[in-house]
DNA sequence: TTTTAATATCGTAATTATTCGTAATTATAT
DNA sequence: ATATAATTACGAATAATTACGATATTAAAA
């Protein structure tokens, strides 16, 4: 299948909205064009601010930096999160008000919402800020305090009293670890705190997390089982785990 | 089968909609006419704004609506911008603790900081406090509340409180106007009211603004030149103006 | 750390392929 | 018969490919 131009661009710019990132040669493959074909197409792009470029590939000009993974595993579960990403999507209902956490699946939800009517987000990331900030339909509240650089989040007391003047219908929540008598956990202490005062301020818990974080313990305990609704993850989970989950009464979705 | 002009513009629009894009050769196969002919339909078509017109194809207008206002703005005076970032960066001191704004100008200043000692951050900006994550000697407080999307910054009552709590050695401050009577402006009301407050917590008042701002009036005023202790421009600012700051004992730096 | 080698990506230019616009010619309809 | 529309033909313009030297990134060795 041969694309015109401005099929191609708008191909490069959706897979760079989608993903974070685009190379110049797996698209000159997608594409079937030259190498030097993307790479002017890139250039072109980049000249009308539509995009960065890097060595071999590109990133989204602004408003938010770029997330590349850091490292292959990371890499491996890209599709994974986005097909969590997607469903999660679909739980979304028109004037809806969400609070989204922190982390990678998270932003990874936060690229694939496209709200049609009213929305209000509540987030700790900045990343997720910056992605929602595109959409014309969305109210953003930032929390606010101290930035964890490693998340690129906000923590800390100031986003917990800013969290309780707020009450949301649904938490969407990535988490490092699930065990069946540990609960959830995080690496750090004052993102489990913060994430916790996020469940008080919901009425539906919903974990994002792909298979690897089952039987995994993290640094911080953010809380058990029970808190949890809905765990939307992949199908490599193993049935013990999803027999504890339905056991707990938490509604699983694996994809 | 054979169709009047009005009918082959229609399927053509048709097929526009539907698929997204249309092609010369494939539309004059399916409308057994010549390629001569689809293309001046499609040239009639585009000169009435109903579609793009490319190499080979057409799409729906204005493929490229995506650039962004923000970007725009971005590019011009870039090289006054990095100017003035770069020495506005030299008058921060280790272990210092200040304020950035929000703006293009203060985005500047944020990717010129290097710290080498501890310094706190506390800013309004998304962008801001994504670049500065990197730099492990910088601790950075993000100001909370809504997210004001032209801007990607924070404005609001939540802002105001926490800002309330800090005290901070300078404020480094964009602006969109500098009027020597009316004082400084920015577009937006909300944003001119957190400015205000900022210019409270701060000690030092540091307005940056490339040449084009002087003699500007924004829609919002935020205060009048008193408050103001320096401020950093380029070459360009004409004399009169430089002689009303000088005047109004503000120390001015024309790189 | 710094240097070096290996690898990957880049930009440019020459070549080839496609698409374009124009004009002269032919077809169609009143 | 005359006006309008479509076709064919062909040089000009645009796009894509290949080829290649320059530059940047990475990994290994000093």
């Amino acid at each position: 299948m041969t694309l015109s131009i401005a099929e191609r661009h708008q191909y490069i710019l959706n897979k760079l909205r989608e993903q974070g990132h685009v190379n110049v040669l797996d698209l000159s493959r997608e594409l079937s064009v030259s190498a030097v074909t993307i790479r002017k197409d890139l250039n072109l792009l980049e000249e009308r601010k539509l995009l960065f470029r890097t060595h071999g590939s590109a990133t989204p000009n602004n408003p938010y930096i770029n997330d590349r993974p850091v490292n292959e595993k990371e890499k491996i579960q890209v599709a994974q999160k986005q097909r969590i990403a997607r469903y999660a999507c679909g739980l979304i209902g028109p004037k809806d008000s969400i609070i989204m956490a922190s982390g990678t699946t998270i932003i990874e939800l936060a690229r694939h919402i496209k709200a049609v009517e009213q929305l209000t987000v509540v987030t700790a990331s900045l990343n997720v800020s910056l992605i929602l900030s595109r959409d014309p339909f969305i109210d953003i509240i930032q929390l606010g305090g101290m930035v964890r650089k490693s998340s690129s989040s906000i923590v800390g007391h100031y986003a917990e009293k800013l969290l309780s003047d707020f009450s949301c219908s649904k938490l969407f929540l990535g988490v490092d670890g699930i065990d069946p008598e540990y609960g959830l956990t995080t690496t750090n202490a004052m993102e489990a705190t913060l994430n916790q005062q996020m469940i008080k301020a919901a009425q539906k818990v919903i974990v994002l997390a792909d298979s690897t974080k089952f039987g995994r313990r993290g640094f911080s305990r953010i809380c058990d089982l029970s808190h949890v609704d809905m765990i939307i993850t992949d199908k490599d989970v193993t049935p013990p785990f999803l027999n504890i989950l339905e056991g707990a009464g938490i509604e699983t979705i694996a994809l």
